[in-house]
DNA sequence: GTACATGCAAATTGTTTGCAAGTAT
DNA sequence: ATACTTGCAAACAATTTGCATGTAC
């Protein structure tokens, strides 16, 4: 559970990349410092904002994933059902649930990751810069609810 | 280095999963199976195929893999750049290069993958179907294109 | 003969782009 | 003052759908 951050962190997280800081775009990083175990979709994003800014552009959040993404504030995961996007973990996976969709984090001590990304890059010669493990399958819930049906 | 399947052997494969053999889906299996060291995007299976089936649709690539990767003959693999789909490999990592966008897959032992699958699954209460692991970077040729470029 | 696959065109979704006006630094 | 961002609308690409015809079983 991270402290929820304040308004003068994101000032600073921004300042620190030498990215301007707009209303919409603080906004936008507060909310995805805030996803908890998971990830959100972009118009996940846009409907929550929206209250916020009745006039705000789908184009705008879009523009300023890729900026923040860029700049490494935030982590962009390609699924199956569109890109999603969340805080930058430590070293963890992805659980995606093929069932509701949803994905969730779970952290793992660096040691294996490390391991693997190291022995994958040499044999591969490639200079590795992210690391993204997912496994895909069904959720507590799901699992539930598909031994229910049937 | 697999050998190369024999129509018989694609004959059989389809049959065991109940799946009509139409000429289409027989080629575009051959053509996913011999897929070596990466994944393939649905257009280029159209257009290789299109030479053999100048009437080929798009429409039919796409069923065709998503009949195929549901029933575990092929594998389909999310990216920046689109859906891949690629033979089912042992337990791998997949290199996707940022540069020319192209997959690698590094076989890796069970053991570690399937410990980091077992951790994984029980601390999230998850009952995993698939694992997939990318690493994103540069591969060799694009790393040294970007220190010759700049 | 029946169920499923094919191929075409049109529709849908997610994402990107061009540009005029506004805002941060 | 300058560079970057916003918002709108239009453009786009990848993928999906509906339906008539054709093919596997």
């Amino acid at each position: 559970m991270p402290p929820p951050p304040s308004t003068r962190d994101l000032l600073g997280l921004l300042a620190a990349h030498g990215l301007p800081a707009t209303t919409q775009r603080l906004s936008l990083l507060s909310a995805l410092l805030s996803v908890d175990e998971g990830h959100v979709s972009a118009d996940d994003l846009y409907r929550d904002l929206s209250d916020q800014f009745p006039t705000l552009s789908r184009a705008t959040v879009y523009n300023n994933l890729a900026v923040l993404a860029a700049a490494g504030l935030i982590e962009k995961l390609d699924t199956h059902e569109g890109s999603r996007y969340g805080p930058v973990a430590s070293p963890h996976v992805n659980l995606v649930c093929t069932g509701c969709g949803r994905i969730k984090d779970v952290l793992i001590g660096d040691a294996a990751l490390d391991a693997l990304v190291q022995r994958a890059s040499r044999e591969g010669q490639f200079s590795a810069r992210a690391l993204s493990v997912s496994i895909s399958g069904l959720c507590a819930t799901c699992t539930a609810k598909a031994s229910a049906t049937g």
